[in-house]
DNA sequence: ATGAAAGCGCTAACAA
DNA sequence: TTGTTAGCGCTTTCAT
C-alpha cells in the first residue's frame, strides 16, 4: 500500500497537500491534478487506520443485536447497511445473544476502536451504558429501551398489539389468547398491554389466564401455543407478540389440524419466509428497515455535532389482513 | 480514555512496561501488578486503532456476503462470529447485493483498514481478488470459487443435486425437473449437474426440458414453479437448487392445491421459518454454519502465518427425508 | 495556497 | 527484566 509520502514524492508536493487533495480542502487546480494522476498511478488510498488514529474517530459504526439469525434483526441490519453507507460508514455487525456480557464486551471494542457511533438493540433493560455515554461517542438505541437517557427509535408497540386484537375480534373470535415475550423487554410487554386492554374492553373472560410468557424464538411459541391448546377452556384465537413465535405458534396450529382462519391468527411482525397454504391471518408489519435508517440518520446528526436532548422516534406498524405470503 | 502513558505514570514504570503486561511479555510480577492495578484505577483499555497502525494489522476480519436477509448466509455468518470471537477477532460484515462494484468497494476497505483477513462469497465467478491478494492479507472464499488461487470452503454441491434427485424418483416420482440458480455461480451449476446426471440415468425425459435458471431469491423460485406448471407436459417433481428459490415453488405449489407429497418437492438447503403443514419432503441440510467456522480457521491460521499452498474444504450436504418443520 | 513539523497511542528495536 | 526512542500514516496547526 503506498502512502500519502510516495504520492508527494512523486507529484513533487508536500504530504500535506495530497492530505487536502483527499479530504476536499482547497488545493490549486493544478497541484491537485498532479496528486490525483500520482495517487492513481501508485494505487494509493487513504490509511483508514491512520486517519482514524489522528481524528480520534473511524468511519465504522458498531451494529450490536441479540440475533443475527432473527429476520427482524436482519431486516434492520440491511437498512443500517445501506445508509451508513451512502453516509461514508462501514458497519461493524456484533451479535450479543441477548448476553449481557458479550453487550458489554462489544460496547467496549466500540469504544477502543474509536468507532463513529454506536446502534444498539439492548440484551435487556438493564444493559449498561454507563461507559460509552461518559465517553462521548453516541449511541442510538433501537426497538427497546434502556434507563439511559439516549436517542432512541422504536415501533408503536402497544397500539400494534391492540390493532391486531381489535382485528381478531371484529373477525368474530371470542377468547383472543396472547403469547408475549420476556418481561425484561419493553418491546413485549408494551405490545402485551395493548392486547390486554382490548380483552378487558370487549373479552369478558380473565385477560390472564389466555395469556402466556415465551422466550421469544420459535420454540417458545411451539411451548406456548402447545399450552394454550391444553387449557381447560381454550382460545379460539391467539396475538403473538413477535414474528419467531409466531412461527412456532402456526406450526403447532398446523399439527393439530387448526390452519387458520379456522382458529384466529395475529402475528406482529412479519413472517418472510413462510410457505403456508393461502389462509388469512392478521399481520402487524413492522416498519424493520425503517428503523435501521431512522437509527443511521439520527446517529450520523451526532457525529456531526448535534447536541440537542435525547430524542424519541416512534414508527407505527401496519395492520394487514393477509395470507401468509408476504 | 486513558492511554499506555498515564496508566505508565502512575504504576511508575514505563509505558513499554504496560505494553508488555498487555501483551503477555515477560514482566516481573511486582512491576506487572502495579500495572494492573493502575489500569483498573484508569479503566484502560487499550486503543485498537493505534496498535493496529503500529502493527500493520487488525483484530478485525471483513466478512462479505452477497445478502445479510437471506438465513443461508446469516447461519454462516453466525458460525463466522462465534469463532471469530473466540479467537479474539471482531467481524465486519459487509452486503454486496450480488454487486461486483459494491464487492470492490468492501474489498478496498478491508485493505485500507489494515483487516487481518477477509471470509468472501464472491458475488460472481469474475471477482476481482488480485489487489488484495497482492496485498498479501489472507482470503478465504466460501460457498462459490473464483478464478484466483485461493483458499476455499465448499458444500459438496454436485452430490447434494444428485442425492436429493435419487431420493425422488426411489420414492417413485417420475419426472423430476429441476430449479437452478444463475450460471455466473458453480455452486448452483454444480448442484444443477447432479440432478441432470440422475435424469439422464433413471429419467427417460430430454432433462433440458425440465430445468429452469431463476435468480435464486424467493420471486425467482415462484416465477420458475409456476413455469414448470404452465409445462405441456409437467413434471411430478422438482429439485430446487436452494432455500429461497425453494420457499417460493412451496408457495406456489400451495396455491395450486400440489403440497407434498402429492407433488415431490427436493430442496437443497434448509427452510427456518416455514410453517408448512406436515407433509413430507427431500431436504439437503447443509452444514452453513460449519462453513462459517472452517473458513474462520483457515482464516485465522493464514493470519498466523501458514504459507501452504491453497487449500480447498469440501462439506458434505446431508440428505433428510423431513417434515418442513426443521 | 502550500510546506514543515508535531503528534494521535501504541509496539518493537535497541540499550542498559 | 526494564527503559528509551523511533515510527506506523495520517491530519492539522502554524508559518510562509
Amino acid at each position: 500500500m503506498a502512502t500519502i509520502y510516495q504520492v508527494a514524492a512523486l507529484a513533487g508536493v508536500s504530504p500535506a497537500t495530497v492530505s487536502r487533495v483527499f479530504n476536499g480542502r482547497p488545493v490549486s487546480d493544478e497541484k491537485s491534478k498532479l496528486v490525483r494522476e500520482a495517487a492513481s498511478t501508485l494505487a494509493f488510498t487513504p490509511n483508514r487506520t491512520a486517519r482514524s488514529l489522528r481524528k480520534q474517530s473511524s468511519e465504522v459504526l458498531a451494529l450490536i443485536i441479540p440475533d443475527i439469525e432473527n429476520p427482524f434483526f436482519t431486516a434492520m441490519a440491511r437498512g443500517v447497511e445501506d445508509r451508513a453507507q451512502a453516509a461514508g460508514f462501514s458497519v461493524v455487525l456484533c451479535n450479543t445473544d441477548d448476553d449481557p456480557g458479550k453487550e458489554a464486551t462489544y460496547l467496549q471494542i466500540a469504544l477502543s476502536e474509536n468507532m463513529a457511533g454506536v446502534i444498539l438493540v439492548p440484551a435487556s433493560d438493564q444493559s449498561d451504558l454507563s461507559s460509552i455515554i461518559a465517553s462521548g461517542r453516541p449511541v442510538v438505541t433501537v426497538d427497546r429501551t434502556t434507563a439511559f437517557d439516549v436517542d432512541h427509535v422504536m415501533i408503536e408497540n402497544e397500539p400494534a398489539g391492540a390493532s391486531v386484537t381489535t382485528a381478531l375480534f371484529d373477525a368474530g373470535f371470542e377468547r383472543v389468547a396472547c403469547i408475549a415475550g420476556p418481561e425484561t423487554v419493553v418491546t413485549a410487554t408494551d405490545r402485551a398491554r395493548g392486547w390486554r386492554h382490548v380483552v378487558e374492553a370487549r373479552g369478558g373472560y380473565d385477560s390472564e389466564l389466555l395469556l402466556k410468557i415465551a422466550n421469544y424464538r420459535v420454540d417458545g411459541g411451539r411451548a406456548a401455543m402447545a399450552e394454550l391448546l391444553a387449557e381447560a377452556e381454550t382460545p379460539d384465537a391467539v396475538v403473538v407478540t413477535n414474528n419467531l413465535m409466531g412461527v412456532g405458534a402456526l406450526q403447532v396450529l398446523n399439527e393439530h389440524g387448526l390452519t387458520p382462519p379456522a382458529f384466529g391468527v395475529g402475528v406482529i411482525g412479519d413472517l418472510p419466509f413462510t410457505t403456508l397454504s393461502p389462509g388469512l391471518i392478521s399481520l402487524v408489519h413492522l416498519p424493520t428497515r425503517d428503523l435501521g435508517t431512522t437509527a443511521v440518520k439520527m446517529l450520523v446528526s451526532r457525529i456531526a455535532g448535534n447536541r440537542e436532548p435525547a430524542r424519541t422516534v416512534l414508527l407505527p406498524g401496519e395492520l394487514a389482513v393477509a395470507s401468509v405470503h408476504t
